[in-house]
DNA sequence: ATGGACCATTGGTAGCACCTTTCGCAAGAG
DNA sequence: CTCTTGCGAAAGGTGCTACCAATGGTCCAT
């Protein structure tokens, strides 16, 4: 609290309040609303929603004030508007989006690990699987968390793209949020310490196909197991507008 | 012009100067040196000062300024960031950073349209892929790109997966870049024009998988043509350091 | 319908009080 | 003489208020 936490709060208010359909597209705000709501100036109520405006969420228009714009429009890679949809009711399609995305981007980003990782964090990964056998077969889901996360961060950043660095956060989330929503056995299943175990021992060895194809293999089995519980919107079949 | 611009004339110029390594991290800034460099008043300064800290590219500390932050802390996602970067000096490692991104997502981005798409979709796909038979068989390049990156952002956008469809942006940009460098040939190569009919053929039959496949080799072979022309930090084999 | 006047609201400037952080300097200890 | 400790001052972001300019909806009059 002894930061001067004043924009990041109200940043996050209408963040959150715009994310989750509260304040809908084409709904008109005005910096003085906006400042008399929060109890906030003008000024600092102009510095939000520039960066409001920054992440695509609002767009400044003059006799008009700010007007709401709708999810086309947001930057939903930004790590900011994927936290905040993560709360609130778009969760379930915003988990299976992102999971889809990590579907895509990790194997790849394990095959370029095993071409740039270097032995530390080759040596890293190793011990990180093995650790996770161990607490998995214990039941330990916390701290069997924080060694996946570690794991696919580990991957991403050194997959030698920067473009893949920082997926990390965004992965953390769903993995996070996947073991918290409940979406995981009391227990990780055996063949999911198989896959980790395999993907680390391929980037260790260098095998840039291997890595590729266990990451997939975990991403995918991942998206089917969301398939399952949130049954929705992917039905194929189903013709557009 | 008739815009103001003046936030978005300093940001630019900012954006630009730090991301191409100008302005090397931890250099410090002032709001007053911003204001007095550009002409600006401090609240300008420091309302783009609060996107460049949205951005990641700065950060904000009391007494001392704004100290510019290193790549690993950038928005390397953010159009804005990939726009700079693809100006100045880091342009070939980005080019190559974001056709690998490409290279992961948009095959499951047309493997997604090929079962979301609505027959309105398809249909023009099918008519795109005629037209770029005709240009590129006549060796018009201008407008064989402009449907090229038509197309790519048609698959992305109705590839059900709303976290896909900004990345249109970025692969318009790719596409622009590579041919406005002199990486294309004279004229398309006929494989890319089959490529191109046979995705869109694919889609058109909601033939996830052929869909997938088409544009993992056209995006395959992008990539081949741009390592044979910048060779550079990608061969494999090297450990790390 | 068309043109023009009005006015709400953002765009931009200026200056102020406040508070945190850092730096420099001085004094004392070893 | 050198190193540490502590204190005070300055630098610079944070937040506020007040003010004027520009602009584009809105609405009225013709």
């Amino acid at each position: 609290m002894s930061r001067p936490a004043l924009h990041a709060a109200v940043l996050d208010a209408l963040g959150r309040a715009i994310t989750s359909g509260d304040v809908p597209p084409g709904a008109p705000l005005t910096l003085d609303a906006i400042g008399a709501e929060h109890g906030v100036s003008r000024t600092v109520a102009r510095e939000v929603m520039r960066m409001l405006e920054g992440l695509g969420l609002v767009r400044s228009r003059r006799r008009v004030g700010l007007v709401v714009l709708g999810m086309e429009d947001w930057n939903v890679l930004d790590p900011r508007v994927i936290r905040w949809r993560l709360q609130g009711p778009g969760r379930d399609a915003q988990l299976r989006s992102l999971t889809e995305l990590r579907h895509a981007v990790e194997p790849l980003a394990a095959a370029g690990a095993a071409r740039n990782a270097g032995p530390e964090v080759r040596g890293e990964l190793l011990d990180l699987a093995r650790r996770m056998r161990v607490l998995g077969e214990a039941g330990d889901l916390t701290e069997f968390l924080a060694l996946d996360v570690r794991m696919h961060e580990l991957l991403l950043r050194s997959s030698g793209n920067e473009m893949f660095g920082p997926l990390a956060d965004v992965v953390a989330e769903v993995l996070s949020g996947r073991t918290h929503l409940g979406l995981m056995p009391a227990s990780p299943v055996p063949e999911a310490l198989d896959q980790h175990e395999a993907l680390a021992r391929a980037v260790a060895e260098q095998d840039a196909e291997a890595a590729e194809a266990a990451m997939s293999a975990i991403v995918g089995e991942v998206r089917r197991a969301l398939d399952r519980r949130l049954p929705g919107a992917a039905a194929p079949g189903g013709g557009g507008r």
